[in-house]
RNA sequence: GGGGGUAUAGCUCAGUUGGUUAGAGCGCAGCUCUGAUAAAGCUGAGGUCCCAGGUUCGAAUCCCGGUACCCCCA
């Protein structure tokens, strides 16, 4: 039997269906049930078990929980193997905080060992409390008990031996750190843990793979870095440690030198030597610097002065603008965008450069030049008498590491024979005799017609479909564009379309190189005046490579026109050209890269950084910037870029290295004293030019406060030259949602991602497998496993073992080299974290150890993840690591790819659409929401919105401290003690209200009701055939319902699913219950089928509407399902006291209507029961809803009430079918809009006018330019001369004397208002209603009133539905009443009284009786007494008090 | 600088192969229904469809140019 039901109370209904499903073992026995079963593969992407979760987790995880729960009930088998990320500096950073250290040498004297047990434990943890929120999401995983990972935390470290519980159920024993590392492996279950050795190893085999491939090898960046500390510092500890601090900042001067007859002088102007003006705030970066940056689209000034000190004047090169330019100025008013970062007391504001020339003597201005001029002037550096100025490849010496480099640009294709080669193609291609094959999806005659006709279609394929065949196929200029690129002087808009000439010679420039190719090019340009790129020349001749006769013909008409410069000998002389300029570069590469510092010095373009902004701006400094790529981060990308030598000057204490004499070897850097050596250095030799005190915000360590410098590190990388494999395979998978073209965005990452960089120097992380020798860095090697490793251990193998492969205990093995024979020592770094996070598809599916069932469960049909970054992130390391791992073992993309199909989401943002955020308290923890709004209103939250958008979630309210039910008890902070603050969201609000509500009490109407009536689910089941029509249509739209849910499941578009569900339960709480209650209301009656068809299709509906629904709203679900199965075992009003001794046995439920499970998460999906499913009859109903809407919104605008009763409504429909059937609905019409009768005319001509409208779709075809005539004359003509057109019959017409035949089609008839009648039409349907009222209508009206305002008395008073009552009424117009009843004729015909009444005491009479059914009273007893309980209300024009008693 | 995307109501966004009066949700205003539900439903106000040019009988839609914002890359 049915339990009655009242308020939803989600949550806590939430609370005890995570109760019953642990009690019952549910997801236990779906495991089973679905045990050999199709498989399908989910590959979860692993959350960070750095914190607890927040909202913004739960929206990815709600997908991976609602498509496996839909796997789950059509029968799949699935892993549920939720991953932690584990390694990592997010867990060093707070594990630091945590234990009070503050830089590396700290962790390091007080043990690696005792920090990397601590990154443990914090993983541990919060893995534990991770698994405990996404339980209470719903989230069903193969969950491994949380406190058991809480015993592994606290036991991380000590010998004990402990006993571990799996959440398969075996049992393990072993220390802590033993188990830990074997968590999540296949016999256990459970989450995966990046940590485990398992996963570690799996990396191993990759980077052994990438090794064997010639892809691993030892390059360099710039970090920042504390001397005092010895170590780096990452992005995140800078943005602590950002301070306002002052330095002496100084000009100095670079002077300009040049070749004469092969020997070196200084460059003078007028016999005036010549210097650049050049800024620092770090003074001892001078000494390493290789090059001065400037702006190419600024304006320099040369600047005449004398300088104190100085013999002569010298020429001063500047940017324009910073001659008068007052630095700092805002700075100095209004400090550094912080309180408490002030213009520091006693500090003068700081000066022009006009003023500090002025003060030194007098300036002058003599002449402008712009800054691209000055690109390629070289100069004398001021240290250039260091070592390490003149150490070729810079300093310290990198021969050895950029040998890797030398050697792969001497790879076959970019020999000096192959670019002339293809240079020579280039030169046959005008005769078109020998060209190279087109690639064959190129299609020929598409191209060729298209060259005919215009050349914007050329111009759009090139930069879109031919952009990947022009990189794929055999090509023309591959080579040089490789030659180009990988030496990375030439940037990609050599090749790009609107690329010129003057493009390669800035290039070319920059490099230094005034070469005697790139005066070629620039004579050539200048003597052809041409305005012929070099991309549209090649691109052109080469992309269209035609095969037939015809095809040459045409293009070489087409570069006759469209490029008359393209001459034969042009082509045969650019050819030539390219070729020179290529040989050139291959035979001056070494010498730019083996070049000392001191040799390189010259004038570059600074470029530009990633937001598009150049580096070098007027402003600050003196707009030439001096770049040392050995000390700071920009000078290094921009010095890589073009391949200037490094000066690293800083060892890892942060003095200089032996290379810097004795006059600074050993000083340290940030020392003030440094500063000083240099100024007098620079003074020496006539450097020097001003020196200041300079406030800036600069950064610190974030613990000591210590000033950060920034250091050249050694660090690994990976040569992702292999990156159209990856492309290949990322093509290979399906990436959703479409509009985000995440597939499009993936291949262009590929295209331009650097290499890459996998090394970190931190302690907690995978142990990077590279041995390397001490002495040689070249001499390196890399181990695939920990068997292997044990196999070539010399040394240190005993003490390692027992310990996961981790820092500090895997340090100490060490390897014989094969190669030299030298002793190779681990290299300390570990690895780049997303390597842990991409090679999960190996690593939990058994890829080394159980390749049966690796085969099972590669590739994953399906990832979810929150996309934006993980392009570069986990998508990409995905994507990488499988390449390289299936390489060798298969050529086909298909079976590569790691996973078939992708689903990205965005981001949860706060209601303003702003990132929310921990750190101000705007970042809303999962508890916070989950207790305040309900899981599953979160869960249609979630579900609904679009992937593609971000989802704005809410407000957090910090002010605003709540107490909140958990199932573990009340709390008012979290379980890291943070207070738990209230939550609003509108969009959650929104669902509760519009969905979970109304289908909440559908479900209570039916239980409620079920119980009053003692509807048994048992009895025998109505034909579908005897049911009502209204019966037959919610089962109907059930069915198609059942048809969205599978294909939106199937294409992982949920989001239509949870749309349409939402339009069901309206039609089924709006339209089917309402318009069906009376069926239930009548008396109990065994025999009445009707109210039995009534029951069993709503029941039918419920239940399976709950099971459609269990995957996205796994509780409310839960709730009714066993409710209506008649579980009747404390589920549904459980407490929980006698909850865990339930009898009910496993699988079977004891209640009503046969065979059911327990619960509604281990039923099968719904399908469609074609039988049921009745399209037509969902059309008509859909017609009958649209008419009863235009109805309403007829009584609407003619101010009808619908209580008040009408004397008839006229319809007609075009469609004939469409009009019967909504002749077979006029008593739900009727009954719908309260009308007497409803009536289907052939055409509403009486009551109605008609206008009629062209439709230019048909007629614009036809008729063209008359259109504009048709379209002002057809609404103005006689509606009579256009009425055939209604009745299916062509009408000829003359307009604009022409003569025009209109089809019905043609004409678009739309309906207008008559007198008495209110009129309208939509979707073909046109609908006249009777404005007339009659007293007998308007008495009606009013009755229908009294009863309402009864029901309000009944409800008010809290009346149950079966109470019956006495109606007690008062009017005090009751005397005045009568008398106008007698003359109502007269005073109806004077006043044009229509619509209002009177109530009088011989109207409740005459509805008597109907008023006392419909309210259950016994009887209506009309008091003149005064003295009302009640307030009067309105009816009709009178004032009447209304009251109950019960009967 | 290169590549990609977006620009539509106060807000968030739809808008089919070009077609008539450009829609939805929220918000606002008004009204209505209710014997399960003050849940909801209906109506209304509110738009130079970013700007300019072109193609076309006809452009939010296609093309070209510009502006603004976002993303990716260097």
């Amino acid at each position: 039997m049915f339990q009655k039901v009242d308020e939803a109370r989600f949550v806590e209904g939430e609370h005890e269906m995570l109760r019953l499903w642990s009690e019952r073992d549910v997801f236990r026995r779906l495991l089973d049930k679905n045990a050999g079963g199709p498989k399908w593969s989910f590959l979860d992407g692993p959350i960070t078990a750095n914190n607890p979760m927040g909202v913004h987790h739960a929206w990815g995880r709600t997908y991976k929980d609602v498509y496996q729960r839909y796997r789950a009930m059509t029968g799949h088998e699935l892993r549920y193997q939720n991953g932690f990320d584990c390694q990592g500096l997010w867990v060093e950073v707070e594990v630091e905080k945590e234990m009070g250290l503050g830089t590396k040498t700290a962790i390091v004297e007080q043990g690696i060992d005792k920090f990397v047990h601590e990154c443990k434990k914090r993983v541990l943890t919060f893995a534990a409390r991770q698994t405990e929120q996404s339980v209470r999401l719903g989230y069903w995983m193969e969950w491994d008990d949380p406190e058991e990972l809480r015993k592994l935390a606290s036991h991380i470290g000590d010998e004990e031996t402990l006993t571990l519980q799996t959440p398969k159920g075996e049992t393990a024993s072993g220390s802590a750190e033993e188990l830990t590392a074997r968590l999540g492996n296949p016999q256990w279950g459970g989450s995966y843990f990046t940590f485990s050795t398992e996963n570690n190893e799996t990396i191993w085999t990759f980077l052994k793979k990438c090794f064997e491939r010639g892809k691993i090898y030892l390059g360099h960046d710039v970090m920042p870095w504390g001397g005092r500390a010895g170590s780096a510092y990452s992005q995140m500890e800078i943005a602590d440690g950002r301070k306002l601090t002052t330095h002496r900042s100084c000009f100095v001067r670079f002077p300009l030198i040049e070749e004469q007859d092969g020997t070196t002088e200084t460059r003078r102007h007028g016999g005036v030597p010549e210097y650049l003006l050049v800024w620092t705030t770090t003074p001892w970066t001078l000494t390493s610097n290789v090059a001065a940056a400037v702006n190419p689209d600024l304006e320099y000034v040369r600047v005449k002065a004398q300088t104190r000190g100085d013999e002569e004047p010298a020429y001063y090169y500047f940017a324009k603008e910073n001659l008068e330019f007052k630095r700092l100025e805002r700075e100095f008013k209004e400090g550094f965008g912080r309180p408490e970062w002030q213009w520091p007391d006693g500090l003068d504001k700081l000066k022009t450069i006009s003023q500090i020339f002025k003060e030194q003597g007098k300036y002058k201005v003599d002449g402008t030049v712009k800054g691209e001029e000055m690109i390629g002037w070289r100069y004398a550096g001021p240290f250039d008498d260091l070592d390490a100025q003149n150490q070729p490849t810079g300093y310290p010496d990198r021969t050895s590491q950029l040998q890797i480099y030398a050697d792969r640009w001497s790879q076959p294709s970019f020999t000096r024979e192959q670019l002339a080669k293809d240079a020579k193609k280039l030169t046959t291609a005008v005769s078109l005799d020998d060209a190279p094959q087109v690639p064959n999806s190129l299609v020929e005659d598409k191209a060729l017609t298209a060259i005919d006709e215009q050349q914007d279609w050329i111009d759009k394929k090139l930069r879109t479909e031919w952009r990947d065949k022009l990189e794929e196929g055999p090509k023309l200029i591959s080579g040089l564009l490789e030659a180009a690129k990988s030496v990375g002087i030439l940037t990609s808009r050599l090749v790009d379309y609107d690329t010129n000439f003057s493009e390669l010679d800035r290039a070319l420039r920059n490099l230094g190189m005034e070469t005697a190719f790139a005066r070629d090019w620039r004579a050539l340009v200048a003597a052809n005046e041409s305005t012929l790129t070099v991309g549209t020349t090649l691109k052109h001749i080469y992309s269209v490579q035609p095969k037939s006769e015809e095809g040459r013909q045409a293009l070489q008409e087409w570069v006759g026109e469209a490029q008359p410069n393209l001459t034969p000998e042009l082509i045969n002389s650019l050819s030539l050209a390219i070729e020179r300029v290529f040989h050139s570069l291959e035979t001056e590469l070494g010498s730019i890269l083996f070049k000392s510092g001191a040799e390189a010095h010259h004038v570059i373009d600074g470029g530009r950084d990633f937001k598009g902004n150049p580096h070098v701006v007027a402003g600050e400094g003196t707009g030439i910037v001096h770049i040392a790529p050995g000390c700071g981060d920009v000078d290094n990308q921009i010095g890589q870029s073009i391949r200037l030598p490094v000066i690293a000057p800083l060892s890892e204490d942060g003095s200089y290295g032996p290379g810097f004499d004795d006059r600074f070897t050993g000083h340290t850097a940030v020392d003030p004293a440094t500063a000083d050596l240099v100024f007098e250095q620079l003074k020496e030799k006539g450097h020097f030019v001003y020196v200041e005190e300079y406030p800036h915000v600069y950064p610190h360590c974030w613990r000591t406060g210590e000033e950060l410098v920034f250091r050249l590190v050694d660090e690994w990388f990976i040569n992702m030259d292999w990156r159209e494999e990856i492309k290949d395979v990322t093509r290979a998978i399906e990436w959703l949602p479409e509009s985000i073209q995440g597939q499009d965005r993936e291949v262009e990452w590929l295209s331009t991602m650097r290499d890459w960089m996998i090394s970190k120097k931190r302690f907690w992380g995978l142990a990077l497998p590279i041995w390397v020798n001490p002495n040689d860095a070249s001499d390196f090697e890399v181990i695939g496993s920990l068997a292997e490793l044990k196999e070539r251990a010399v040394e240190g193998w005993d003490e390692f073992e027992g310990h996961t492969p981790h820092r500090p205990w895997i340090d100490v093995v060490k390897i014989k080299s094969e190669k030299t024979g030298a002793v190779l020592t681990r290299v300390e770094d570990v690895g780049n974290p997303w390597l842990d996070a991409g090679i999960t598809p190996f690593s939990t599916m058994g890829y080394r150890e159980q390749p049966d069932m690796w085969e099972q469960w590669y590739p994953a049909d399906f990832v979810t993840e929150c996309f934006p970054g993980q392009f570069r992130n986990w998508f990409y390391s995905l994507l990488a690591l499988s390449t390289m791992m299936r390489h060798g073992e298969t050529d086909k993309p298909e079976e590569k790819r790691p996973f078939k199909t992708l689903l990205g989401h965005r981001l949860v943002m706060d209601e303003t659409g702003q990132p929310m955020h921990k750190s101000d308290g705007t970042a809303i923890w999962f508890e916070e929401a989950a207790e305040q709004l309900g899981v599953d209103t979160l869960r249609w939250m979630y579900l609904a919105h679009n992937p593609a958008s971000d989802l704005r979630f809410g407000t957090r309210h910090p002010d605003e401290p709540v107490t909140l039910n958990t199932p573990e008890g009340p709390i008012s902070e979290t379980k890291e003690g943070l207070p738990t603050v209230k939550v609003t969201s509108k969009p959650a609000d929104d669902i509760r209200r519009q969905v979970l509500i109304p289908l909440w009490n559908s479900y209570a109407f039916f239980v409620n009701y079920a119980v009053a009536d003692e509807f048994a689910p048992t009895l025998e089941q109505v034909p579908l055939a005897d049911r009502p029509e209204i019966d037959r249509w919610i089962l109907s739209r059930l069915q198609e319902l059942i048809g969205t849910a599978h294909e939106s499941f199937e294409a992982y578009d949920v989001a239509t699913f949870v749309a349409a569900a939402t339009t069901y339960i309206d039609d089924l709480s709006n339209w089917y219950i309402r318009r069906n209650r009376r069926r239930f209301w009548r008396s109990k009656d065994a025999s009445d089928t009707d109210k039995t068809a009534a029951y069993q299709t709503l029941h039918e509906v419920l239940l399976t509407l709950t099971k459609l629904l269990a995957p996205c709203v796994p509780f409310i679900t839960e709730r009714m399902y066993g409710n209506l199965i008649g579980d009747t075992s404390p589920r549904a009003t459980s407490r929980g006291s006698n909850a865990g001794e339930s009898s009910v046995p496993r699988g079977v439920a004891r209640g009503l209507g046969g065979e059911h499970s327990d619960s509604v998460h281990l039923c099968e999906y719904p399908s469609i029961d074609e039988s049921k499913l009745d399209l037509e009859l969902n059309r008509k109903t859909a017609d009958v809803q649209t008419l009863v809407r235009l109805g309403h919104r007829l009584r609407e605008s003619a101010e009808l009430r619908v209580r008040q009763p009408l004397a008839e409504l006229q319809f007609a429909a075009s469609d004939a079918a469409q009009a019967s059937a909504l002749e077979q609905s006029a008593d739900i019409i009727a009954d719908e809009l309260n009308v007497k009768m409803v009536t289907r005319s052939e055409n509403l001509d009486d009551l109605v006018s008609y206008s009629f409208k062209p439709n230019l779709k048909t007629l614009g075809p036809k008729y063209g330019k008359l259109l504009g005539v048709i379209r002002k004359e057809l609404p103005e003509m006689d509606g009579a001369l256009l009425a055939p057109l209604r009745n299916g019959k062509p009408v000829t017409i003359t307009l604009g004397g022409e003569e025009v035949t209109l089809e019905p089609d043609d004409v678009l008839v739309s309906t207008e208002q008559a007198s008495d009648w209110a009129s309208g039409d939509d979707g073909g349907i046109q609908v006249a209603l009777s404005t007339t009222l009659t007293p007998a209508l308007i008495r009606e009206g009013m009755a229908r009133d009294f009863v309402r305002h009864v029901q309000q008395a009944r409800k008010d008073a809290g009346l149950v539905i079966t109470d019956r009552i006495r109606i007690f009424y008062f009017t005090s117009d009751a005397d005045v009443q009568i008398a106008i009843t007698e003359h109502e004729e007269s005073i109806q015909a004077s006043t044009g009284w229509k619509d209002k009444g009177v109530l009088r005491p011989t109207d409740i009479d005459e509805w008597s009786e109907y008023i006392r059914t419909e309210t259950l009273s016994d009887s209506i007893t009309h008091t003149t007494a005064k003295d009302v309980p009640v307030e009067p209300v309105t009816i009709g024009e009178s004032q009447v008090a209304i009251w109950i008693k019960p009967a």
